[in-house]
DNA sequence: GCAGTCAAGCAGGACA
DNA sequence: TGTCCTGCTTGACTGC
């Protein structure tokens, strides 16, 4: 039963949905509340640009190109509002990639820290923060599989101290049985009784 | 670096 | 079929 649930908690792993994950659609740049229409024509374009360019969306923040200036304002202005801004959607291979290294390496140096942003196209900081939220999610996995092991293991012993107590209960009315038994014999015959 | 939290994005179900 | 609601995932931030 233990060996059993031993198992039970050894083989279960942490998967990332990721990999289930449809393409992802990176359009931050876009307003917020968009009509439906508007966002499948966004979702097309990106895809579009995404196909033609092979290149990843970068966040506002890592952006050196022409208008990103004006788009930031716009997108400060938009925050002030009360706007939101758009988050970026890591595409399947960074995820991927990002998983491979995690499996190879719960924590990270600066050097690969660096590599590995250069390598994806995304900012050192993101990369530190996406293994942040990896560790996190895996000990929370980890916390919840250890609790529902626990928490099997555990009924398990109740159900095994209920059978012993059971099991007991049954000797001491045999024992009680014997007793009485015993009582009822003349001494004469116990000695014929026991030899 | 971690725990806690927020918020965008998405999927799936209910409903008109 | 489109819309709304809800729950989940995940990128990012904050405080310690």
């Amino acid at each position: 039963m233990e060996e059993n649930m031993c198992k039970i908690g050894l083989g279960l792993r942490i998967a990332s949905c990721h990999q289930e994950m449809p393409p992802a659609k990176l359009h931050f740049l876009f307003p917020p509340c968009m009509k439906e229409e508007e966002k499948k024509e966004n979702d097309q374009k990106v895809l579009f640009k995404k196909e033609n360019t092979e290149t990843t969306v970068q966040p506002k923040k890592n952006d050196k190109h022409k208008n990103d200036k004006e788009e930031e304002e716009e997108e400060e202005e938009e925050e002030e509002k009360g706007g939101t801004r758009k988050k970026l959607r890591l595409t399947k291979e960074q995820s991927s990639f990002l998983e491979e290294s995690f499996r190879a390496n719960k924590m990270l140096t600066l050097v690969q820290k660096h590599e590995l942003a250069e390598k994806l196209h995304l900012l050192p900081r993101q990369v530190e923060i996406w293994f942040q939220n990896r560790r996190a999610r895996t000990k929370l996995k980890q916390t919840e599989t250890d609790r529902e092991f626990l928490k099997k293991w555990c009924e398990s012993l109740g159900e095994e101290n209920r059978r012993l107590r059971r099991e007991m209960q049954q000797l001491r009315f045999h024992a009680e049985v014997d007793k009485i038994k015993a009582m009822r014999v003349c001494p004469s015959c116990v000695k014929f009784m026991h030899g």
